[in-house]
DNA sequence: CAGTATCCACGTCGATACTG
DNA sequence: CAGTATCGACGTGGATACTG
């Protein structure tokens, strides 16, 4: 079959499962989604992402047209980031991604407890 | 603030998020969103998956109560991982996001294209 | 403010070998 | 068949320091 198909690792649908996969990804343009932001707003935004890593994955999303990067020469320099229309569709999809984690996160957690305690009866 | 908030790290709906922002999670639900599955037919699905890491991600979504594991003792030992219910919601979740990477992966192609390019002319 | 550069600790992953 | 155990290579990420 020639049609895209994530499962064969050489499929270019792959990589950008990849990509989106990704939890800064989810949660930036879930911020990035609400409007534009600036690159330490983004930072204190998303708790427990370091400077280097937001830094990163900002490119990336930049090199995938899923945001923009617009530099304003103040002093000091202020850079701005937005959602473009490509990423919009993205955050679209990946809202019910992070309403199903909130929504189910009780079960998930009783489910491991139950695992856990399994285990620990086996032991 | 008390609510879910993925954005804050001390909040629970964040590891949830991690687990299931995983490239193997999606590929892996996705296969036994169709039908139950065994061990090896499972990694001869996923192109790229190592016998460890299979290992590994199947008993996490086991832990999560996402799959669930049946041993048959039969000679050679036959095991069977299905998908739960709670695993067919997150699923179904999931499914618009492999649709989304296949009918954009040209469009994002094109754009690391052309910021490569750009980035080219810039050096 | 918005990064980049460097170093290093860490974990994860693949390969390999072995088991019930 | 369905794993586990071990090891070594690798890359990613955090901390820190510096820059325009």
């Amino acid at each position: 079959m020639n049609s895209p198909d994530a499962f064969n690792a050489l499929c270019p649908t792959r990589q950008i499962l990849d990509r989106i996969a990704d939890k800064w990804t989810v949660l930036l343009l879930g911020l990035l989604a609400g409007r534009t932001m600036r690159f330490n707003e983004l930072r204190r935004g998303v708790d427990g992402l370091s400077q280097k890593v937001l830094s990163q994955t900002l490119k990336s999303l930049e090199r995938d047209g899923l945001v923009t990067r617009a530099v304003y020469p103040t002093v000091p320099v202020t850079v701005e980031y937005a959602i473009t229309d490509l990423g919009r569709t993205l955050a679209a999809t990946l809202e019910p991604l992070r309403l199903w984690a909130e929504s189910h996160m009780n079960v998930i957690e009783q489910a491991r407890a139950d695992f856990d305690r399994r285990q620990q009866a086996a032991a």
